[in-house]
DNA sequence: CTACTTGTTCTACGACTACTAAAACAAACG
DNA sequence: CGTTTGTTTTAGTAGTCGTAGAACAAGTAG
């Protein structure tokens, strides 16, 4: 886990959240799991332990994890089952690669459908 | 169309670029179709030519358009059927609104099954 | 050919975000 | 108790976003 691309458009603290959302809905991270501190990981992915903290907070504010003081970050208890999606995932990833649709056109058409 | 949102956290840009495709993809927009001029769509809805030029840009970059010098901005003949498409992310949206999944983590979701 | 339209490029500015940095603080742990 | 860890504050650098004005080049339309 925890691959950070410098050079990425993406900030660094977006990669981490996503990286967490990922391990979590693919059943890596598990409920009651306990994260690297922010302290700790940024040294580790040589990151500002505010960058790191960034990330985790959007996850409290996500509901995905839960931050404490003395303890760290945990995951939250969700417990969803996701097989659901990951077939419908890869159902739509098949057609819009057929289509020859770019990732962003085809994540824009997911945003749209579920604006509604 | 044309709906823009100064106070969205989205780039007045990146909405733009947003509608278009989704015009296009939906088949609002077709192939050959000219878009309003840069200074056109600036002036009705009170943005900055530059803005509306680099949405332009982004979408040239993509293939999605083509622009020249005094014609415009015109739909690129890309022609794909999407019916496919639009049945599988019709699916994926209620499989993750089922599953109470934010649109952010699905479109990470998708974003990661694509880069595979 | 001329006049007009339109994209292209350049410089510049203010506001905001991303990231880093150092320090002090408060709650929970062992 | 001391240690760990998240929280908050202040500060600086770098980059993006949007606006603005101007000049330029390649097409279009008459």
């Amino acid at each position: 886990m925890w691959r950070i691309d410098p050079a990425s458009d993406d900030p660094l603290y977006a990669q981490l959240v996503a990286q967490v959302r990922l391990g979590v809905a693919h059943g890596t991270l598990r409920p009651g799991e306990r994260l690297p501190s922010a302290r700790e990981l940024a040294a580790s992915l040589e990151l500002n332990m505010h960058t790191v903290l960034r990330a985790y907070q959007v996850l409290r504010d996500d509901g995905t994890l839960e931050l404490r003081r003395g303890r760290g970050a945990v995951v939250a208890s969700t417990a969803t089952d996701l097989t659901d999606v990951e077939r419908a995932v890869a159902d739509l990833a098949a057609a819009a690669r057929r289509a020859g649709l770019s990732v962003q056109t085809t994540t824009t058409l997911v945003t749209e459908a579920m604006h509604r």
